[in-house]
DNA sequence: TAAAGCCAAAATTTATAAATAATTGGGCCG
DNA sequence: CGGCCCAATTATTTATAAATTTTGGCTTTA
């Protein structure tokens, strides 16, 4: 099975440092923190009732991963979003998962097809939104949706690499959040979904690296568009 | 000029977390903190002289990029080595610098070639030990050394790219910092270098690939056989 | 009058220290 | 052998102190 790779620590008890950390990520993430925001730390133990020292190692920890800026001496940041960023994180993720996607096909098993082919049927089942007019986020898409991609590259040998191209998609999920009510009605994210199961399980790694690049471009290509608004 | 890529932050005053976060990365890094070992918040406390904040948070950093591992609720240790991680980061290494250089290589203008030159030649007039029969590390010569790997792919245009290939150099220094002394004598590195720039400045990038993966693929060789007796 | 420079007060971040809580691991005893 | 208690260590809170940045007003100068 393949339940256990987006997590190493299964069943330790967390510590505080963990939780808020964890809770600190979501928050940036899905921008209910605000790229840019200031985080001062009287406004953070209060909103989520913590005390400064495990507080401080989650900041600092997000820090490393640079999904928050530390001005020394001057307090902690949200990261800021930029279309350059964006080009370029997509840019690095489809050559990085290109390589891992090729990896993976070669070292190809039938559980692993199978793996994926039942990653892809809960896509498949899970609404994008709650509400089929309107866009209400359904969060268990983003869920599935993390599973299929993670299983697409899983089988590539490399831990630090699935390590690498799990904080890309955690950084570009930032920006899809930012723009996914709007372009949620335009966007036919299905049939790519599928387009590339089928090349993978045809075994035509050329097709199916190409059919993922193109949908990460295509992605980005939408969220770079309505990105002028949103940082107007 | 490339004399400003690895650090980011130039005259910050930096505070004491971010002092001991270099000190105790380092330390680890050089093995002066040996794999596997414990770390103890009063040892490191009276050892580098902070209060345990600042150590904290340094721990918290070191735990996101994997120098340390963070057991929760029973401390930090030292990452450990293994063979295993040792072949993982090598091949990912080839595969991500690779690409990485093949980058660059298509955005070569004359004054990264001029770069690329000087890089090579400084690292060419460093001597590897400080004595010419026993092994006595020269500190200069890893500065110039990551100066030339750095320059090689740092026109490839993508940051976190290059951020992670960093951070997979600082992971393999410290397997090559256990086995050098042993291996000093019978390595003849500075030719291999000297392929790469050639392949290189002849823009033949299939070729420059090539000997780069197997420059890094041989440092792991001669680092794997002696694992064996460091690790029993 | 406006702009620039300067200084002191206020706010904030950073660091220390000490006390408390929580957890682990080992040893003892039944 | 299993359960319980104790010692050691880690995790967290709280309070406080030190250092630094920010703010706002004041003066000086163009």
């Amino acid at each position: 099975m393949s339940s256990d790779l987006p997590s190493q620590k299964v069943d330790q008890p967390a510590t505080l440092a963990t939780t808020i950390y964890a809770r600190l990520k979501a928050d940036i993430l899905t921008t209910r923190l605000e790229p840019g925001r200031k985080l001062q730390s009287r406004f953070l133990m209060e909103q989520y009732n913590v005390g400064q020292t495990p507080l401080r190692e989650a900041l600092n920890r997000l820090t490393t991963e640079e999904f928050v800026v530390g001005m020394e001496q001057r307090g902690f940041y949200v990261k800021e979003v930029s279309k350059e960023e964006l080009q370029e994180l997509t840019k690095t993720r489809c050559w990085v998962e290109g390589l891992a996607l090729r990896e993976s096909m070669q070292n190809a098993t039938q559980a692993w097809e199978e793996a994926l082919l039942v990653a892809h049927h809960r896509l498949d089942r899970t609404p994008r939104s709650l509400q089929p007019d309107t866009f209400e986020d359904n969060p268990d898409w983003e869920k599935v949706h993390r599973a299929f991609h993670a299983t697409l590259i899983g089988l590539c040998g490399s831990r630090p690499l699935l390590g690498f191209c799990e904080q890309l998609a955690d950084r570009l999920y930032r920006y899809r959040m930012m723009s996914i009510a709007k372009a949620y009605p335009a966007r036919k994210v299905g049939a790519e979904h599928s387009d590339i199961l089928q090349a993978v399980l045809a075994r035509d790694s050329e097709q199916a690296v190409r059919l993922l690049q193109q949908h990460y471009r295509r992605t980005a290509d939408v969220i770079y568009s309505d990105l002028d608004g949103l940082l107007a």
